[in-house]
DNA sequence: TTGTAGGCGTTATCAC
DNA sequence: GTGATAACGCCTACAA
């Protein structure tokens, strides 16, 4: 293995100091021309590449980005990421994720295996199981630290820090009047078992559609289901007692799962159930017939979510202060083949 | 924002030595009982966590794995990362992604910022362009450098380093094969535009059942497609011109688009076309009727990958010699609804 | 039992 | 123009 190559070792090599180097390297004009040339042309020839790691000591400050998400499955989720990691790159930053599986245990974890300096600042989506435990300890402990944070999709309220969501009241109200219009008047509304703040604000907007049309609301026409989608069993039950014309869904996975069901039981998709779904990811595009979705502009989320920690971990260094901002991402509805 | 507290300012607040307190804190029989404890409670209570970077710096690895893959909109990608990560993490390594998007020189500015030491080894998938200029200067200097690399997926014989593939000639004949033996006579093969050697391998495995079941090999049967799939047009002549009954996918993307247009067309799926797929992800299982698919074992492979990695830093660590493995894993067919 | 010193690789400051 | 020194935060061999 070839040893890696430093500014001792060139130091030594050209008989010259190692500030002597590092200033030539960086091409100052304390340096004389001749030594100048003379070191440069030696670091090139053997490659050298100042070490990030020794940098990030100096600077305290290490240019890596955490981005903590529930899963990889979604595509809501990797399109985010991509978002992030596009814009992030563009800045010179790189970016290390850890999948916390919805499990709050997990994030904990890894927020404390990057607590220690791996990183600049985090960018977060919230566990089911955080929202659902509301312990934000973590959390709260790293804005003491000081370390940056944003909060995308999944937030709560009781953290102070950066945030971008998209309308989700809205999106549900709007979604759920799209299935009104279109003549819809038993419509279903299927979320996640476990409580998820973008889904309670999802239902909000579904009532206050229904109320608006002066539709009955009933606890019976929402199905919750687990993460995994495992229950075969429940929703086949839900859509055999509930005789239902329209239907939303907070993810597409859901969605196409609950058409397939609904196709199965000989249901004509959108002419028997209008279905609207969350996320317009390649599912919703692929799907048979292909769904009418809810965009929630997921690469762009990413991107206003990296620019926000970027900005505030570049206004840390100057001591500038900064307020927390919460941006809106206006979601909309994206009609395809599964609406009236 | 609160600073950080580092070994020293616990050292200057109780009054002793740094290298006590660090003794103190790995609980080192050297230091009383009574300073350990003082010292000990202290720093629980400051919370203290050790810097990484400075940890890093001094035993000259990092714990972070950096992994390069072409895209992560294809669940294969997705799933190999998955697994990676998960690997990783149980052995305390962080995983850094960058998304090359098939690009050959965003592939080389991604392993160029990681290559500082900023990681300990790279776990990769060769982009598409990267296969078919076929420089690999980047890879050989990063091996010349000693830094552990492994390729999984879309390898190179240019490179000496560790390797995880799946048998895709193989797998492409036992595909083609399948179909045959459902009936088909004139099946297509759908790749990418682009070379990749998956595909090529593939191809070779199709070509191979087709000459063993003595159906004629013929160029036109092959479609070639963007990675993208913009090409609308070309897909729609293809199905128009060619009279097929049977289609081999190399992914699962392409499967689904072309099953699509061929429900289009009129085709009954699989009556009157039978469909396989390489890929077994979401898409596959949602599809209107399930594609029947190749499975990849993405999340093992990620993890034989990371498994192959982290044994390679730390043989390095110790000095040993090994030799560089490839692992192939078998591919299954997994049969669903679209073959006969 | 505790402390000192040197080093990991880099850079900034100041002295020569 | 060039070099010595200290510092970033931690660890450890060695000295006291």
């Amino acid at each position: 293995m070839k040893k890696k190559i430093t500014l001792k070792t060139i130091a030594k090599e050209l008989d010259v100091s190692v500030s002597t180097v590092s200033k030539a390297l960086k091409n100052s004009r304390e340096i004389s021309l001749d030594t100048r040339k003379k070191i440069q042309a030696f670091a090139q020839l053997y490659n050298y590449r100042p070490n990030n790691i020794a940098i990030s000591l100096k600077n305290r400050r290490t240019k890596n980005i955490g981005v903590i998400i529930p899963d990889i499955i979604h595509h809501f989720f990797t399109s985010v990421f991509r978002g992030i990691e596009k814009y992030a790159n563009t800045k010179g930053y790189n970016v290390i994720v850890c999948i916390s599986d919805e499990s709050f245990d997990k994030e904990v974890i890894n927020m404390e295996l990057l607590a220690n300096g791996s990183i600049d600042g985090y960018i977060m989506s919230l566990a089911g199981e955080t929202q659902k435990k509301g312990d934000y300890s973590h959390l709260i402990s790293v804005v003491d630290q000081g370390i940056p944070l944003v909060l995308f999709d999944r937030v709560t309220d009781q953290i102070q820090c950066d945030k971008i969501t998209i309308n989700d009241e809205e999106a549900g109200y709007m979604a759920t009047k799209k299935l009104i219009e279109g003549g819809s008047k038993n419509i279903a509304l299927v979320m996640n078992e476990n409580y998820l703040n973008v889904d309670a604000q999802r239902a909000h907007g579904y009532y206050r559609a229904l109320q608006e049309a002066g539709l009955k609301v009933d606890d019976s026409m929402i199905l919750r289901l687990p993460y995994q989608f495992e229950d075969e069993e429940k929703s086949e039950w839900f859509f055999k007692e509930n005789d239902i014309d329209g239907l939303l869904s907070v993810n597409e996975v859901f969605a196409i799962r609950c058409m397939k069901r609904l196709q199965q039981l000989g249901k004509r998709i959108p002419e028997d159930v209008a279905i609207i779904g969350f996320t317009n990811g390649i599912l919703s595009q692929m799907a048979n017939p292909p769904l009418t979705s809810v965009t929630q502009y997921g690469q762009r989320m990413g991107k206003t979510a990296a620019q926000f920690l970027i900005e505030r971990v570049e206004s840390q260094l100057e001591d500038t202060q900064m307020p927390y901002r919460t941006e809106v991402i206006q979601a909309d509805i994206l009609e395809r083949e599964t609406t009236r």
